[in-house]
DNA sequence: CGCTGTCATGATAGCGCTACCATACGTTTT
DNA sequence: AAAACGTATGGTAGCGCTATCATGACAGCG
């Protein structure tokens, strides 16, 4: 069916398309009496205008509310300004700081945050990922290490800049964070000098907190180097404060003798302390408590709580900068950088 | 300058752009043996093709590795999968916790969250309204009433649904939120009630945590009304736990006689609550203490702090799902939502 | 058997913006 | 003086997708 008769008339009563009466990049142009080229650049690249067709521009921008269309710039020139942040929860605080030193770093350089929550299931993570890949993310940012093999593929060849926080290690591109076996070795190190020889380590979801879990491999090498035995405790409730009351009750049952708990976390291990103290334990008499974050929370607390400061903003701040660097074109050094931490020394040990 | 001679060779090159690697849906519909068009429904109306066409263009996604440009599509649809949520902070959990609910509610929808944080400047909410208009964003959420002008008229006439959280009010369009005045009445109401003549409310920073303001109003007025001083400190830190202790220190001085105490938060009520231990004070005999927000460390004090709860989470949840209904195109009978809050006693008062 | 009404599919024309080239003009170099 | 360069500006053609309209096929109806 060849047709060879062309469309008697074109339909060229303009197709019209839903009018959405927004102002545009062509309509500010003619305000100003340029071209829409002009008036683009006159706003994205301000030193490539002459003065009087930028201030036309400008002028006209604010006389007409002129809204840019992030969409059609993106689109346009393929690349936009959201970064893509991808956390496993946002109920614990750690993450929340650690997007918190992002985003102040990244808006102020105009880029936005894109927010992702896994809820720690890597299948979900995936599936962010592939949307923010949609959205033509400068880059993404993600907590952890470990992601699902469809997940690693896409990420590594995404062509973006990949920045992995929170722990340090081989990651795919860039990566942030702090060497969490190494904060569960430095913990149980401090217990041992300070004594006690019956120490347990207490965790919650550890299979999903893997962090958590590196920890306690640093601390039972310790122990076990030291010839002693590292009981485990594992809650199934997430991190809390309720979860710490728990955790402690089941040491006492199954560990009558235990002299110290090394809680995954300063929630757990207040929650523990609060509980502790409402059953009139003393502590550290009774029962010595650490911590891990540094929370606020544990420095209020009466004894302060012994715990490792992990610098959570400050690695928000460091990642987001690394990734501006990288993302002007700069050439990054370091691809990996540690953070690092440190024991605070509490009364409750 | 009438330009008659066409230019000679119109430079048919195909004036070749940046080829960004990326798999595109004609790409997937040429796999498939379907036009570009019939790809694009195969994948957002499932149900207006037929089941052959929708089976082999998925396979061809799957095959290709499409990752449909969310950019793109968003442009041409003049509608996007994104809601942009504005909080003045992310320090404080109560707006993580909104963030929460909105968010596990949104993306069960197929939504994305754009987050925006002002740090308490209205100017800044204004920026952000703009960058996130320009993003085509379907909806906006913004926690509280109050905005700037140039913000104010933005948001109203942008055409969008837009969602006031927190407290309830008059707003531009949806709300959803509780009555902060009715809360603060109703703890000084159980604060009288108590016997307690002689009652301090603190705040932090009450002209930017306007809703602890209007907490104070509501506190004033029952005093007033019950022929009492209603004496009032406001911080100048952020409410934290180290404000709170700061703020017991500052009425205990100020007002030596003081019984009660009405913290703006739960926060400051619990870091005065520690340190009033730590000085040997005895709660609620030597002083009363209560909050606002019914936080999970309030419980596990000794005493529990007396304190309002609020529905935090829940009120992200409702207002997703008026949101959602919104945007699917339902009517949305009431504009307006109380969640309400609960007084919670504990020991502490 | 024509008429109307679905249904599945496709051709076309944008969405609003910017990359890419081309042009015009003034300034410097040889 | 001619050539080479730099700067400000504009025309054109897309970025990848979807709204709109048009088409052809087939069912139901009098």
């Amino acid at each position: 069916m060849s047709k060879d008769t062309p469309p008697t008339v074109p339909t060229h009563t303009t197709k019209q398309r839903r009018s959405s009466d927004q102002v545009t990049l062509s309509q500010v142009a003619k305000a100003a009496g340029v071209s829409p080229i002009t008036a683009s650049r006159a706003l994205n690249h301000p030193d490539k205008v002459s003065d009087s067709a930028r201030d036309s521009v400008l002028a006209a921008v604010e006389k007409l509310g002129y809204v840019p269309n992030l969409l059609a710039g993106s689109l346009a020139s393929s690349r936009s300004q959201l970064i893509a942040v991808i956390v496993p929860s946002l109920i614990n605080t750690v993450f929340v700081e650690v997007i918190q030193g992002l985003q102040e770093t990244l808006e102020a350089e105009g880029y936005q945050i894109l927010l992702g929550n896994t809820d720690y299931d890597l299948d979900r993570e995936y599936q962010l990922v592939r949307t923010f890949l949609g959205w033509s993310c400068s880059a993404l940012v993600t907590a952890g290490l470990r992601h699902n093999k469809a997940c690693h593929t896409l990420l590594t060849n995404c062509g973006h800049p990949i920045m992995e926080v929170m722990e340090l290690g081989e990651g795919m591109d860039l990566n942030v964070g702090l060497d969490h076996v190494a904060a569960g070795r430095c913990m149980a190190n401090h217990l041992i000098d300070k004594g006690y020889r019956h120490i347990v380590y207490v965790g919650a979801r550890l299979s999903q907190d893997y962090r958590a879990s590196m920890r306690f491999e640093g601390h039972e090498a310790v122990l076990k180097g030291a010839g002693l035995d590292a009981p485990l405790v594992e809650l199934d409730t997430l991190g809390s404060l309720q979860a710490g009351a728990e955790g402690l009750a089941q040491v006492l049952t199954q560990y009558p003798d235990t002299q110290a708990i090394h809680f995954a976390n300063d929630d757990l291990a207040a929650g523990a302390l609060l509980a502790a103290q409402r059953q009139g334990l003393n502590i550290p008499n009774d029962i010595a408590i650490a911590g891990f974050n540094g929370l606020p929370l544990g420095q209020h607390l009466t004894p302060q709580l012994t715990t490792i400061l992990s610098p959570r903003k400050e690695m928000g701040r460091l990642a987001a900068k690394e990734l501006i660097r990288r993302l002007s074109g700069k050439n990054v050094y370091r691809r990996q950088h540690d953070v690092g931490f440190k024991l605070q020394l509490g009364e409750s040990t």
